[in-house]
DNA sequence: GAATGGGTGTAATCTAGCTTACATTTCCGG
DNA sequence: CCGGAAATGTAAGCTAGATTACACCCATTC
């Protein structure tokens, strides 16, 4: 973090951030203002739950900088929906789809987060179209998502989808920042069950364990046990 | 089933049958008639399989008679996506999100079903933005209605799933030509163990089982054992 | 440099639901 | 009316992962 910019106020640099969102990506200076002006935006400091499903927070969330992380709990588990990097749009399942999805959002790093208020996303959508489509390929996409993680809980065990998890996030054969418990967070498990999971590929020979940090070894074998 | 009409050939009672569908409600006939053209028309017996996942079908199906089943399999077990009555639309996510989604799609009753390729969708889309405002809301819902699901089965065990099921699908405190077997597909488990759960209930006496058909007797308790 | 708190390793017990294996009943077509 | 298929009932292991309970390590802060 040693960019510490000074954020000039002002419409116009606004804007530009605006348009960096492919939400708004190409759209007219008019309409990037009209979205200026019908939201608003908020800083939240690391750790922030900003949003719960008890509030009917009939809005969209543009997220301009920081991480976010969307999430529901249960007890002494939690599942992650999503994480999120700008420019991410995010919301619009309980937006657009006229009802609440039962969500908590966190900032996991200090964010700032613009919001769109529900008759404001409407307009909007009816005079722009384009964007109406950008989130509908947007949706379509988390949906296929969802999908698939509820199929691999239905049908697969822990270390396949483990090995999916970690061929998912490797960066060059290596998963950076990664405790067990946001591991076992992902996988809708006991922290215990993702380390006994990651003892038994570090066993066989798949993969390094180290603290915060995983290296793949085979990602070859990884690839067979991610399939079964 | 004793409506039995002779089905006119013709675009006009085509163009009708379009305009039920809420996709294309109160669109102008030029559009319906542009459908129309763009697609084309199947009918299916029942059992029928007709889509499978091996096919990279970017395309959208509009259900015009019949029932429908999307779901995908693993082993003996089966996980039912989603049952669809006309008007109905799918595909959506395969073909919108401009990625498969990995689900077979079976005709549960004869059926006719129109297609649509993904030209012709788009061309509509962009011709007809509030068909792709439909859609989103469409997809909104879907997504939503997944992500309950892949909550409970991460966090809820298999009695309160079951409540749950026999309340969304109850009419007037009866639950009709379920088979355990289609209740398994739908809560992701052997028949054999749902066939337990609803011995529990009915030991319980919430419910009453009888082939083919479930009476609730206690409402009240079965919404509290949903609650878990 | 002690304290505090996350991150990690491990192990013992428990249980829901899997899995297999049948027996029985009901339905439906020939 | 018969035979086979579908629907249901039941029951005995089995296993993955939950759940509880600690011990230890490492980093940061006071």
């Amino acid at each position: 973090m040693n960019e510490r910019q000074t954020v000039q106020a002002g419409s116009l640099l606004e804007a530009a951030s605006l348009s960096a969102l492919d939400l708004f990506k190409g759209l007219p200076a008019s309409c990037l203002q009209a979205v200026e002006e019908g939201s608003k935006v908020q800083d939240f400091r690391a750790g922030h739950v900003f949003f719960q499903p008890s509030q009917s927070g009939q809005v969209l969330f543009l997220l301009e900088k920081g991480a976010v992380q969307t999430f529901r709990t249960s007890g002494r588990k939690k599942l992650i929906i999503a994480e999120l990097k700008p420019p991410a749009v995010f919301g619009e399942m309980g937006c657009v789809g006229q009802c609440m999805y039962h969500c908590c959002a966190q900032a996991t790093e200090p964010s700032r987060i613009r919001t769109i208020s529900r008759p404001d996303l409407d307009a909007l959508l009816e005079q722009y179209p384009i964007i109406t489509r950008r989130l509908l390929d947007l949706v379509s996409q988390r949906f296929v998502h969802v999908l698939m993680d509820l199929d691999a809980t239905s049908f697969r065990h822990l270390i396949p989808r483990l090995a999916n998890l970690l061929l998912e996030r490797a960066d060059a054969d290596l998963i950076h920042n990664m405790t067990h418990k946001e591991i076992a967070e992902h996988l809708r498990v006991y922290r215990e069950s993702a380390t006994a999971a990651l003892g038994e590929l570090k066993k066989a020979g798949i993969i390094e364990v180290e603290r915060k940090q995983i290296r793949i070894l085979h990602r070859t074998r990884l690839e067979r046990a991610a399939r079964e």
